[in-house]
DNA sequence: TATTTACTTGACTAAAATACTCAGGTATGT
DNA sequence: ACATACCTGAGTATTTTAGTCAAGTAAATA
């Protein structure tokens, strides 16, 4: 299991877009703007998580994303898996080649972890963060930052 | 926490030594052959081992390393961390301040996913990868591999 | 004491991966 | 028509990784 900024930025994503969920589709540049995450940056890994059927789009004005399925039905694990390509932590990918043709001393630990932090991450799913009191109080600090943001823009 | 070949090299090296700790000091150029690791870039690993004091070493003609204490004492996160400075999952590196100044929407989740990886590398030690079969198995047949290439080179 | 073995140190480098940006699209609502 | 917002793929700067190279020092042994 690879982790990066990128799986990362991928989850955050996905869950401001949980949270934003209501009302219609929500716009990249909303999530942009909330997240502190480029707007070019986050086309690029929504793609990939429409191609993954995590979510749909809506083009033109007022469109955006919304969630494709249920969000009991997202773990994390998916989201991670969508943007950063299934990597793995041995040496051959599970191919027990690590070592010439044979298995490497430590081969089995290597597959041991991997399958822990998967077990980890698809345990948990965007609706279980939700829940989460750190999730709600963090969210609702981007949303009123970002409807003071507007304010602004409009007094000029 | 990151996971990269080298912190799984440090890990194959130290249970070789490990394994082979019973006799007199073991040599990196004996870990490099059995292991398939160079022995420049091994060299460079056992400098941090030591630094850390997993290991001590011995100078001159039969010299080598050994583990500097108990299999038991020392755990794979100990290994992984010695040489592959701590950096963990977080942007922020557990401050707090991936956006902005303050929390990010994911903060706590990736804190979370670290401690449970660390949890599971400081739960298991030397020792008891020693126990295990696949490791027996392994090491058994590269002690074989090594001795019949010493042969081969004696008899040229 | 000459020689060999083996650890020691630090700088250096090639290659890969990462984290993006940019330039052009295309679809859709008003 | 025009603005919004998704869409696509190429391109690129930076960083990290993995590993080499060179020039040592210490110790054992003949």
């Amino acid at each position: 299991m690879k982790m990066t900024t990128k799986g990362r930025y991928a989850v955050t994503a996905m869950l401001d877009l949980a949270l934003h969920d209501s009302g219609g589709p929500v716009s990249l540049s909303e999530i942009s703007q909330r997240q502190d995450i480029s707007l070019t940056y986050l086309e690029q890994l929504f793609s990939k998580l429409k191609k993954h059927k995590l979510i749909e789009s809506a083009r033109g004005p007022g469109g955006g994303y919304r969630l494709a399925i249920g969000t009991d039905e997202i773990t994390i694990a998916r989201i991670v898996y969508s943007v950063d390509e299934p990597v793995d932590l041995t040496r051959c990918g599970g191919q027990q080649n690590c070592q010439g043709d044979e298995r490497c001393l430590t081969h089995d630990l290597w597959m041991e972890l991997n399958r822990h932090v998967s077990d980890f991450l698809n345990g948990i799913t965007l609706a279980d963060l939700i829940q989460r009191n750190n999730v709600k109080q963090v969210s609702e600090r981007q949303d009123v930052v970002l409807m003071q943001l507007q304010n602004t823009k409009q007094a000029l």
